[in-house]
DNA sequence: TTAATCCATAACCCATTAGTTATGGATTCT
DNA sequence: AGAATCCATAACTAATGGGTTATGGATTAA
């Protein structure tokens, strides 16, 4: 069911892009300019993650005049959390497994 | 309160890494052999991604005469849980400020 | 109109890293 | 003891990708 999280993993990898991505959740909707002041990095860089974190659907841009602003998108982060819980599920049945099977053999 | 996400999500990002864990939470316990027969890598890259998943604490070693046997850590995965909680969370909290707002004005 | 600002793209550089083969230590089998 | 198996490490290569500067299109200000 839940999609492939391979591309949300490799583009929440980078601390720098997993940062701007912070930020837009705690702050809300920011423009470029704005990311790019208290990043570290260049404009250009700032640029680039936002263009990442868009293409893994994480944010999404909004135009108004010259300015680009961009906002979290939480959502996305639905297929992590399947996933996570899923690998959590398989060590949880397997332990129930284990649990069955000694509750057999104590008889 | 939650540890840095930054090693997980790091090593969770290579596909053939997650899915050496993503086995050992599905089969449990598996020898660094016999997860090489499925991998589509060469031995010593199992070694090392099985290394790097130790680092992250993702799995546990145990030797056993001349094999080694790897499994799941799955609690190690609570840190991203946490993470992408709070991310939920800020958004959620960011929504319920809106919401107030839009409530004070409509008085 | 001209100048300045905002952002995205291009071109390039460097560091990281996932992969390989080669090798060797430790253990088990004959 | 000798051969074979299991795994880890070393050494190297190639690809990926995050960073930079340079540039230009679009919009706003003078």
């Amino acid at each position: 069911m839940s999609a492939a999280p391979d591309l949300l993993f490799r583009t929440l990898a980078d601390p720098t892009r997993r940062a701007i991505f912070e930020r837009l959740c705690r702050e809300g909707e920011q423009t470029v300019g704005a990311l790019t002041a208290r990043s570290g990095v260049s404009q250009p860089a700032v640029s680039k993650h936002l263009g990442a974190l868009k293409q893994a659907g994480l944010v999404r841009d909004r135009h108004e005049g010259r300015q680009t602003h961009y906002s979290a998108q939480p959502a996305a982060l639905n297929p992590l959390i399947d996933w996570t819980s899923q690998m959590a599920g398989f060590w949880q049945n397997r332990l129930d497994a284990l649990d069955d099977l000694l509750k057999r053999m104590d008889q």
